[in-house]
DNA sequence: GCAAGGTC
């Protein structure tokens, strides 16, 4: 009889195999391993009779090293490292596994491999038959091929053995170099670059602190990064929109403008005022329809991970633990995957039908599976099948362990109810809209009524709102209760959280299902990133450093396309298109080309660095001479010196040392070619004047201002000092005359905001254009901000001789028509309620503004309505200063 | 001391 080795890539398969194979006829014994037991039967392949093996390892048997004399740090240059040369072994902790397939392999005829069919399992395969064929030349090697693990397909792929795939195990092996070469050159270069010439403040240990570099860690902390510039150059800008409601006895219409907004003040008043006018609204359209809101794919491992994050806040590698917790119990199916889609051989009913006695859910699985209830629906497809597991789905029913966390309570009742609402009718609601017409301007307001819950009622995760409507006829004309114009200003994107994360990640193919929180949890360890309570990512300054460095090379190593080129060539490689060495040659020449230049380019990371970080007295750097000479001790902190430095543009600054405790600083101006410290003393000024009695200095000074900090990117400093205001030098007057809050409209010094000359304008053009003004007596106080009001005629063409109140300030646009004061019952063509404006009243904003979502100019942009005050906790973006926005800045005049 | 990819 032929004996047969059959290797697995994990015990869990090694036991499915053999058990289907054997129809459950089996004997078990331990290997040298604990976990992977050898499972023994006898079987039939192709009509011969073999006697079976089956064993398995756990994952990757082998690592890729360097040398042993390339592996100490100093012991080459690490540019050596492209070149230096690498071997595949097998580590300590997997020799047991190795031995037991020696020692099997030496009695087997046959080897078969049942590694995952993805390219790292056939890359597996061939670490396996290395060791096996190292024992046993005469082996005859064979591969199976099954894509799920279920009995037709695993007695297919039986009858039906192959041969290994090399290309695609050579793909894996490219990039295990190239990974290796790319990651140790640049972590060690940056390490040793830095870690000694700075204060690293973010780790207790800096001395231990590794710098580290991977072509996957570092397009994420990018994504973080990337993210938190746009946050910090974003420019609010304010908006204007027409927002109207109509009561009636069945309640509260809202309608809202269907143009949006419009940033333009004047174009926003002029349609304003045609609808204020006439401001009859007549119903154009009313229309309803049946809407669904279908339940969510099935379950693969990111989407676990986004949901955990969003529904519990758990962290992407904690949903993986205890994901893995409970596969590892027989809870829930295999949580590493890729697949959304169910095979039409997966038995859903069964699964359900274990559910039923569920003090929670169990009354809605009897739901599902009564016919007459119609509630089951075959799930939906989400296109993605890893051809090696299933969705993520419930395999054992539980109504919860003893030994259970909460997070794993949490995580198993989100597979259950995911699994369940997936195999549900979507759920329908109800929807109308309303559109009318007001002066030409449209509106429209509409109303959900949800029909049927369906998966809803055991989705407890999603919501769908239900919002009533009055009813409205086509044709229908009333007039408005409110019509106000509203403004608000644009806010940044909000920084990204895990789940977004993990979507920049899986778009840009930044690591596997598998790994994407391993490097999530790296950025974290290597201080790169902090996480918020609601799980947002900011980057460190240690991360935002690094990337400016590299950036300021010019280098995009730390955005997603390098890895993506790598996966284009691992594919080439996989197909036969290229060949391993080729691609290893074209991609590590260039690899090496970019890091020789990167160490030519060095001080960009210094200057980066300097940026955010204190010079550490152990550095014995060769690029330092320049920088950090002393000049005075600081007046400001009083506890450290000023030093001099050049920053990253290359301009010359004067800082404190304490920073960021103390952000003393003097920004030289950009033409200043050169600066030094000399002895002598300046007879017009005290010791440690700084160019205030150059007359060159002070004439550049004021010709062109200082230099920003990190204007280009928007970086703010993270604090100010809490013993003084930012930075008051002589040499930066603007901005020491800058602390009058700054006017909301056109974010200028200088005047109030009731003062704007562009509002002073814009409702003069209003005025002009439709009303004038009386010698009217002060005779009410304006409701919304207390100044007397005037009694005015109107002359419009609806209107004309119609008088109204308006408010005397010229920042506040209330009015009311004084008929509609007096007892109520209005002319007829005039409104029945008040209508006002609050467009340029900021003290009314706040009660009438709307929240809009979504709808800015940029990409993912939120706005709120603006409170009229000057947002709290905002600050200019450019020098961190509360007193301005970046509009304002004094230093941008340069 | 370094990567990323498998896995218990």
């Amino acid at each position: 009889m032929i004996k047969v080795l059959n290797v697995a890539e994990k015990p869990s398969v090694a036991k499915s195999v053999a058990t289907i194979l054997s129809r459950n006829q089996l004997r078990v014994r331990d290997g040298r391993s604990r976990y992977n037991k050898i499972f023994e039967f006898n079987y039939s392949i192709n009509g011969q009779q073999c006697h079976m093996l089956v064993t398995s390892v756990t994952g990757h048997l082998m690592e890729v090293e360097f040398e042993d004399r390339f592996r100490k740090w100093h012991s080459c240059d690490p540019a050596d490292l492209y070149t230096a040369p690498v071997r595949k072994y097998v580590p300590e902790d997997k020799l047991d596994i190795k031995r037991t397939l020696e020692e099997e392999a030496r009695r087997c005829h046959w080897l078969v491999l049942w590694l995952d069919c993805d390219r790292e399992g056939e890359n597996i395969a061939f670490e396996v038959m290395e060791v096996c064929k190292g024992v046993n030349r005469n082996l005859t090697i064979r591969r199976a091929r099954f894509s799920a693990l279920i009995e037709r397909d695993i007695h297919e792929a039986a009858q039906n053995l192959i041969a290994p795939n090399q290309w695609f195990s050579d793909a894996v092996d490219a990039r295990q170099e190239i990974d290796l070469r790319i990651g140790a050159s640049f972590t060690r270069f940056q390490t040793m670059l830095l870690r000694d010439r700075f204060v690293i403040d973010s780790a207790q240990d800096d001395r231990n602190l590794v710098l580290s570099y991977g072509p996957c860690q570092f397009p994420t902390l990018g994504f973080v990064v990337e993210r938190y510039w746009e946050i910090q150059s974003h420019e609010p800008e304010e908006f204007w929109t027409i927002n109207c409601t109509h009561r009636s006895d069945e309640g509260l219409a809202s309608f809202s403008w269907m143009r949006g907004h419009l940033f333009d003040y004047t174009s926003s008043v002029i349609l304003y005022e045609m609808c204020v006018e006439e401001p009859t609204a007549t119903v154009t359209k009313v229309q309803q329809q049946e809407k669904l809101k279908y339940p969510p794919y099935p379950l693969s491992t990111i989407e676990l991970e986004k949901r955990a994050s969003r529904y519990f806040r758990m962290s992407s590698e904690q949903t993986m633990k205890v994901a893995e917790d409970l596969y590892q119990a027989g809870f829930i199916s295999y949580p590493r995957t890729e697949t959304d889609s169910f095979s039409s051989r997966t038995d859903l009913h069964t699964i359900v039908q274990e559910h039923q006695e569920h003090p929670v859910w169990g009354s809605y699985a009897q739901r599902l599976l009564d016919p007459g209830a119609g509630l089951w629906r075959n799930p939906s497809n989400g296109g993605h099948d890893d051809k090696a597991h299933p969705p993520i789905h419930p395999t054992k029913f539980s109504a919860g362990e003893s030994r259970w966390s909460q997070d794993h309570h949490r995580l198993y009742e989100l597979v259950v109810r995911h699994f369940l609402a997936c195999v549900s009718q979507p759920a329908v609601g109800a929807e109308t809209v309303v559109e009318i017409d007001i002066a030409g301007e449209r509106f429209s307001a509409s109303g959900r009524v949800i029909l049927a819950k369906n998966y809803l009622d055991v989705y407890r995760f999603e919501s769908w709102g239900d919002s009533m409507i009055p009813t409205h006829v086509q044709g229908q004309q009333f007039i408005p209760a409110t019509l106000t114009l509203d403004s608000g200003v644009t806010r940044p994107p909000p920084l990204l959280s895990e789940a977004d994360l993990l979507s920049c990640m899986d778009k840009a193919g930044i690591g596997t299902d598998a790994t994407m929180h391993d490097h999530i949890k790296k950025l974290l360890d290597r201080f790169y990133v902090t996480k918020d309570a609601n799980t947002r990512f900011s980057p460190t300054n240690l991360g935002e450093a690094l990337v400016m460095g590299y950036d300021d090379m010019g280098y995009e190593l730390w955005k997603p396309n390098l890895r993506s080129l790598m996966e284009y060539d691992m594919k080439e490689v996989s197909v036969g298109n290229k060949s391993k060495a080729e691609v290893l040659a074209t991609c590590l020449q260039q690899m090496k080309a970019c890091f020789l230049d990167a160490k030519v380019n060095k001080v960009k990371l210094l200057e980066a660095m300097a940026i955010f970080f204190n010079r550490s007295d152990r550095s014995n750097g060769d690029d330092s001479s320049a920088l950090g000479e002393n000049v005075r001790p600081c007046g400001l902190c009083q506890e450290a010196n000023m030093v001099l430095k050049k920053n990253r543009d290359g301009n010359f600054m004067v800082g404190c040392s304490g920073f960021p405790q103390c952000r003393n600083a003097v920004w030289l101006p950009g033409p200043v070619l050169e600066a030094t410290i000399t002895n002598n003393i300046c007879n017009s000024c005290t010791p440690g004047c700084i160019g205030g009695c150059d007359e060159t200095l002070r004439q550049l000074i004021e010709i062109c201002g200082t230099g920003s900090r990190v204007q280009a990117r928007g970086r703010p400093p993270t604090t100010t000092p809490s013993n003084g205001p930012p930075t008051t030098t002589p040499s930066n007057p603007q901005r020491s005359n800058s602390r009058q809050a700054p006017c909301i409209y056109c974010y200028q010094t200088g005047h109030a905001s009731t003062d704007c000359p562009s509002r002073i304008s814009a409702t003069r053009h209003v005025q002009s254009h439709g009303m004038n003004q009386q010698n009217g007596e002060s005779s009410i106080p304006c409701s919304t901000c207390g100044t007397p009001c005037v009694l005015r005629t109107a002359n419009t063409a609806n209107n004309r001789g119609r008088k109204f109140y308006s408010c005397s300030s010229q920042a506040c646009n209330f009015f009311v028509w004084e008929d509609s004061l007096n007892n109520g019952s209005a002319p007829r063509s005039a409104p029945r309620q008040n209508i006002s404006s609050s467009a340029s009243n900021p003290s009314r904003r706040g009660g009438r503004g709307r929240g809009v979502q979504n709808a800015g100019r940029a990409g993912d942009v939120t706005f709120v309505s603006a409170t009229g005050e000057p947002i709290s906790g905002r600050r200019c973006f450019v020098c961190g200063d509360p007193s301005h926005f970046a509009n304002a800045c004094p230093s941008r005049g340069s």
